[in-house]
DNA sequence: CCCGGTACCTTGCATCACAAGGTACCATGC
DNA sequence: GCATGGTACCTTGTGATGCAAGGTACCGGG
């Protein structure tokens, strides 16, 4: 498959832009990130979302507290801080910017 | 710029996906790529291009014929393959597919 | 005390955009 | 001839990162 390796690259930061959508406004740990991207039809594991978090945090753009769970370990729940805000704000207008120029090929290829 | 990082990434794959999208109805040479690319606001270098392009074309998507040129050495122009055509194909279904991900992922949040 | 389940984290690999540098062709002017 | 400027193709080195695989640790039940 020559596509598969193209389309993983396809996903690539836009995986991070849904993570810091997702969390832009509820707060919520690695195992229900997973959820909700599956449920988006973008599969990732939890060995790509903790370095991806964590990176995240380092740069202050991630906040976390650790909350107990009735059923195992203690998770940790992630939210946005203001700096992540901000980043998110400008990661939505690269994204807009990145379509329009996807359709301006993409029309100018049917004329 | 934290958010300079992740705007490249978001653009991997896309790049690959609209130069083969270019080169769906045109024979074009690598400068007329770039050209082209910048005119949608894709802004590549030809360090960039020279190894995605020899790569599709050891992958058999593209090929290519010399041209020469009235002012300056000869021209590659390349164009798809019949297995390019399936590939853009594949990316196609697959940039349409990201884009549902992305907007499903932002109207979650919006509710 | 073991065991299955859950949660967090690390390591190694392969991929790729980009910057910087290199080679070579062509025409013009002297 | 040969120096110069412009064009075109290619390579190398760097940094970033998705993913698979493996590891550590907490918890409750039998």
């Amino acid at each position: 498959m020559e596509a598969k390796n193209t389309i993983t690259q396809m996903r690539r930061g836009i995986l991070e832009f849904c993570i810091v959508s997702v969390l832009s406004d509820q707060e919520i740990y690695t195992a229900e990130l997973i959820d909700r991207l599956k449920s988006a039809n973008l599969i990732v594991t939890d060995g790509t979302l903790y370095p991806l978090l964590n990176r995240l945090q380092k740069a202050k753009l991630l906040q976390y507290r650790w909350e107990e769970s009735a059923s195992g370990p203690p998770r940790k729940y992630y939210s946005l801080t203001e700096a992540g805000e901000e980043f998110l704000t400008q990661l939505e207008a690269a994204w807009q910017d990145i379509t329009e120029s996807v359709d301006s090929i993409l029309e100018g290829n049917n004329a």
